[in-house]
DNA sequence: TTGTAAGCGTTATCAA
DNA sequence: TTGATAACGCTTACAA
């Protein structure tokens, strides 16, 4: 309703034919400056803006980017959209933004819609359901330029960006292993993840050469319910064999194992070491506060958008070829795990 | 690039017009049942998807909502977008997501790109530092459907969600006083903001209504670098008439103060009490644990998309008629207020 | 019940 | 340097 004016009106202002008044706010070199002066005053004043779906139309553009999480209550996607945006805004891009909720059916659902032209490109990292990936792969046919990060999808030959999983998550037990720590147990959310995968890889790498034992037990599955790992966790720490030092793959369950030992008579560090893949800005603030891998979240979404535009705006130079790009994690000593 | 078919191609391959394919499609009376299952099948088949940009262009409708907000990494602001994102899914909208960064030429910049039909309504949190609303009026001139949440503009008629600011302010307050607090600081990040002078006012009435001083150093407006409040905060603490008691408007600041106290003398709740508005579901996990006035985040988000999209899809069902719809907030007393 | 044709607001081609 | 016209893919009067 109401609408402002089109190109058609602007011109009739003007006298002139809607052609040259597309030109002159094109800037084309065909037009005289001093139409161009007089077009863009004249466009100013009565605030003209182009519509989108005519131009949509016709260049087949949408100058936006889809960006599919799992989760949006959570650091570490909110700084890698920020990231993103940043680059985003800056060149012109609008961001459409779904959220997954960890549910795979909704992101076929998702990637479908994405499927006529709404988006230019699309940046996603998968939920943590995702197995099949017969949706993905009808997205990259279609020739939507697609990159993923964090949770990747390896059977898309496309670019992903990553922090270094295995790295950070072998640094970070061989840490707990050089405070101490016999039995280190590993929490995680998904099997499937590549992340997972490569977190536990690590882990797995440190125990081994540090000749520790690997009991089955400590390979903890999580899920999505913070109050049913609260009481798997719950379950594992009372337990005949429990760990002393914890690798958590990812945030929510460093702060589900804080719940589970809030209230009982384990202490951290003292009788528990944890360190975890988490991105919070309160890590500091927690009691005792928790020492972290923190991922370069702004760095990847960046990273992830200046690609993608680039393969959009300069196709010649950028290639979304079949590779993994790995940009380092810091791991932030705090108290959770100094006794 | 690759694309897919469209309208006339499908047509073609079923030997129809493509209006009767459209109007199958659209599951439009006037065609046999027949037709309807055939069209869909071979739609199905060939993956047929409209082009948004035709559709958008013909209809003058984008099926989707701007969100505009002034800080992404807020679990306040993120559960919002989840409530709004809950019903706008359902209902088949896209949401165009943008971070003003606290930015109003940010802010305003945005708002300009949303007035040639790209969303075809905007639900917005105002950043701090807008008190010129110019941009605002122009957009809801536009007769775009505009609508306001927590940070409102009282001077745009519309209908704005908010939480009952003025209230929980005086009762949070009201419970300092209950623990023993004498003097009561208030911190906030922007006096211009609504809900700024909503919970400093409930503030002072509690403060008014008890008879206590109302020291003018004890009302801190700080700002949006961490480093800089903390600065601040600390020189409060450590002045001569310090205070026994705060309450914080924002969940940055009520961080903010347990970083000024960490490595000091002065102990929470002993020394000083503390109360916040805040989202984080970390409150519980702080040191000592944060007393909290929760805001209806998701039922704010939900609300806000409910109302915008009524109004888009029955004119005639919903009005946006200038008024504040108020859902309370929940205070949760933990450790921070309770000696 | 189905087909024909016009038009949404741009931009690109061709002509003037 | 500017103007007329067609085309992008869809929906909807109007015809058949």
């Amino acid at each position: 309703m109401a609408a402002g004016i089109n190109l058609k009106e602007l011109a009739a202002e003007l006298k002139l034919a809607p052609s040259t008044v597309s030109r002159a706010l094109n800037d084309s070199y065909e037009i005289s400056e001093e139409t161009k002066r007089k077009v863009i005053s004249m466009a100013e004043k009565l605030n003209y803006q182009p519509n989108q779906f005519a131009r949509g139309l016709r260049e087949n553009k949408s100058k936006t980017i889809a960006v599919i999480i799992p989760e949006r209550i959570n650091n570490f996607f909110a700084q890698v959209m920020d990231g993103i945006e940043e680059i985003a805004q800056a060149q012109g891009y609008h961001l459409l933004i779904y959220n997954t909720h960890e549910d795979v059916d909704r992101e076929k659902k998702i990637v479908n819609l994405l499927l006529n032209g709404r988006a230019d490109a699309v940046v996603m990292s998968v939920s943590s359901q995702t197995s099949d990936v017969s949706h993905l792969e009808k997205l990259y046919r279609q020739g939507l330029p697609l990159i993923f990060f964090d949770r990747i999808c390896s059977e898309i030959p496309t670019t992903k960006f990553i922090t270094n999983d295995y790295q950070s998550a072998y640094d970070g037990t061989k840490h707990l292993i050089q405070q101490g720590c016999k039995k280190i147990a590993f929490l995680m959310i998904s099997k499937e993840l590549s992340i997972t995968k490569e977190r536990y890889r690590g882990y797995s790498a440190a125990i081994k050469e540090a000749g520790l034992e690997k009991e089955p037990a400590f390979s903890l599955n999580c899920n999505h319910c913070d109050e049913e790992n609260i009481g798997l966790i719950r379950d594992m720490l009372w337990s005949e064999n429990r760990p002393d030092g914890i690798v958590s793959a990812v945030e929510k369950l460093a702060l589900a194992t804080y719940h589970a030992v809030k209230g009982t008579k384990i202490r951290i560090p003292e009788d528990l070491k944890i360190i975890s893949f988490a991105n919070t800005t309160m890590a500091g603030l927690l009691n005792p506060s928790l020492t972290t891998i923190t991922q370069p979240a702004i760095t990847i979404g960046q990273e992830c958008a200046k690609l993608l535009i680039g393969k959009l705006t300069k196709p010649k130079h950028y290639e979304l070829i079949d590779q993994v790009i790995t940009i380092p994690s810091k791991i932030i000593i705090r108290s959770s795990t100094v006794a």
